[in-house]
DNA sequence: GTGTATGCAAAGTTTTTGCATTCGA
DNA sequence: TCGAATGCAAAAACTTTGCATACAC
């Protein structure tokens, strides 16, 4: 069993909590989809299993997850609103996101590192974490990039 | 002049657009404040000077300000859902967000070209920008971090 | 059985839009 | 003058909450 979930089942355990078909569903999806789904795209994939999964659940169980820190939302400048959410990985994980086709991609470095601690030295905070996110044009969206602009432009 | 206000007039200019009161007014306050301000806040700053001031007119502004890219908006996760609006400046700048006082600190770095250029080539992707996003506590939070935690968890 | 989690509907929060009016060039 | 920008109110988009019911333990 994946990480996540035992990790879900062993918080429950320890706070009283029960596992129910609801949140093992959304906990499969989350622990397979190589995404980054919003509230809404997850209740899409859920309801294929589970058509009478209310929206509200899908919030509920989320903010669960983010609060027991196994899950963590993120907001991408470029959609004004919406919040995707992640499962937390063990390493620290970045995104890249197309500004065209909207697809994100995750990355690593270990060059947060320096600019972290170059940061707290001139500051003299500390910092606990760190995000970075990169715009630009994906590969397949490179090739073709003027007529997907002006597309995209037009809209 | 300042950069953004003379930069706002030739937008206004070449596109037939109108310099009025109200977009003289936000400006002037986007332009001084050494701060990342949400448009409610920029509403109730810019109201000390003109009381019937719309939030659709602050909205409308710095939309269009985002548009001619003088402005940005950005998230910060820890907020969930409110938009906080930066004037542009010549160099890329980043933030790091106290997660007790919410206090905002920005920074340079140049390392983040590194990240860029490292991200481009193992992906294939051309990046045309880049945001970090720091979390941690304040030099001022640090000091009787303790007590405060406590008091945000019970808030 | 008991209390946690759910579904539903209503409300909350932030941002956008339609339309009549005002105002800058 | 006349079309761009504003204020207002209503809608839209996203998320949270109250409450009665269902269900995990």
């Amino acid at each position: 069993m994946s990480e996540l979930i035992s990790q879900a089942y062993e918080r429950l355990r320890s706070q009283g909590g029960r596992m129910t078909n609801q949140r093992r569903l959304l906990l499969s999806i989350l622990d397979s989809l190589g995404e980054h789904p919003t509230a809404e795209e997850l209740l899409l994939i859920a309801r294929k299993q589970d058509p009478d999964l209310n929206l509200s659940t899908v919030y509920r169980t989320l903010r669960w997850l983010e609060a027991e820190n196994l899950v963590s939302a993120r907001l991408f400048a470029e959609e004004r609103r919406q919040e995707r959410f992640d499962a937390v990985l063990p390493s620290e994980h970045h995104h890249f996101m197309c500004t065209n086709c909207k697809n994100v991609i995750e990355f690593d470095t270990e060059l947060l590192v320096d600019i972290k601690s170059q940061f707290q030295d001139s500051s003299g905070a500390s910092v606990s974490m760190g995000s970075i996110v990169l715009y630009g044009l994906c590969p397949s969206c490179r090739q073709g990039s003027v007529a997907q602009e002006l597309d995209r432009e037009v809209g």
